[in-house]
DNA sequence: ACCTGAACACCGTTCAAGT
DNA sequence: ACCTGAACACCGTTCAAGT
């Protein structure tokens, strides 16, 4: 019925995997979100990843824009903090990693502002192009393990922080002292704390190669 | 016909995953290579994520056996790379971050070791609790960027990179200079040597926090 | 040029029935 | 006690046929 087009593919998409969770999305589920058949969808993108590239893309518009000034390190910082929250946002996408050539602006300008910032702050090329890899590799990476957790309430997500921290408590103190004594202690703060308390170490492991 | 257990079944599992990959790995066709009826699987586990969970923890035996003993750093340093090997060699299990609670020996005996080690450097509890989640962050995390390359041969990943490196160099170099500029730079080395070094600045890092 | 609909080749999981 | 087999409720994708 209603013409197709990339775009109001794309944003149907971003409706159906907010409305029903990213694991429950499906092309059919988009054709009848699109009161079209599934299968016109393949009109327009190569398959399903190709699909969620582009929606994926969409999530990281603007992202590089009016970031901090102030210091290579807080631009960098703050993009990465962004580029988590909209990864996980619209999670089970892998924004800037998927396999298959970066063909999309946002992506791209993520990495521009990245390499730039850093060979700003003094770093040579190879150096800034390990620097840009390993912030990569955190911030996409991280999201990947907390996108399941992102995706349930803050009540069931300190439930089952609660029922892990239990787990290791309950562990024979003679063999894990460690993870005993340390329990409690255990996913602190936010899932988003953690990060950030991660990037920060980075941040200051690539500060050392500031000339 | 042959009697199942929850070891044997881990066994075929890993030995299917192996020869198919695993995406191509299904209930239906570990129920073949164990001659039996998929369903009689749910005898032995919940579901297939409950069966990834122990076949994970299968690829982790004897992962914190003889580390170095010369340092706290060397010896996380030589768990961390054993850790991300151990996942890319099973990829999608996602090991020591499936959601549900710890359950498997290895990945506890995993954080215990990373406790200690950081508790032996002088950290006080909490930055070795923050530590350890770093560390598990980014070695975890970057596993689940690398792994679909990591399935493939050697000639077809360099083969990817060239054509990754070229879509960074023939972006119009006014918007995109140092991307233009570092294109023929990016992805330097293997993936193992750019984990290696994110996981050197992290260290880095964390050294910093010894009093 | 664009979309439909049948079809192919699969999934994970449940549950009544068998031995 | 343990396993089977039918069944349910789905998948991504292809391709000949329609308009």
């Amino acid at each position: 019925m209603a013409r197709l087009t990339a775009g109001s593919i794309v944003s149907a998409a971003i409706e159906v995997i907010r409305r029903d969770g990213p694991d429950r999305f499906s092309m059919r589920k988009l054709g009848e979100a699109l009161a079209a058949d599934p299968t016109a969808i393949y009109r327009h993108f190569a398959n399903k990843d190709d699909l969620l590239r582009a929606v994926g893309d969409r999530a990281l518009e603007g992202i590089t824009k009016s970031l901090p000034a102030t210091s290579w390190r807080a631009a960098i910082r703050e993009l990465m903090i962004r580029l988590r929250a909209a990864n996980l946002a619209q999670p089970a996408l892998a924004i800037l990693v998927r396999s298959g050539p970066p063909r999309h602006r946002n992506e791209m300008l993520v990495t521009e502002t990245t390499l730039a910032a850093l060979l700003g702050a003094g770093l040579a090329g190879v150096a800034a192009v390990n620097g840009y890899h390993a912030l990569i590799e955190l911030t996409i990476g991280s999201d990947s393990i907390d996108a399941a957790l992102a995706a349930l309430d803050a009540d069931e997500r300190s439930q089952t922080y609660a029922v892990w921290r239990t787990a290791y408590s309950s562990l024979d103190p003679a063999a894990f002292p460690c993870s005993v004594a340390l329990a409690s202690s255990l996913y602190p703060g936010t899932a988003d704390d953690r990060f950030t308390f991660a990037l920060d170490m980075l941040l200051d492991g690539l500060a050392s190669l500031v000339p």
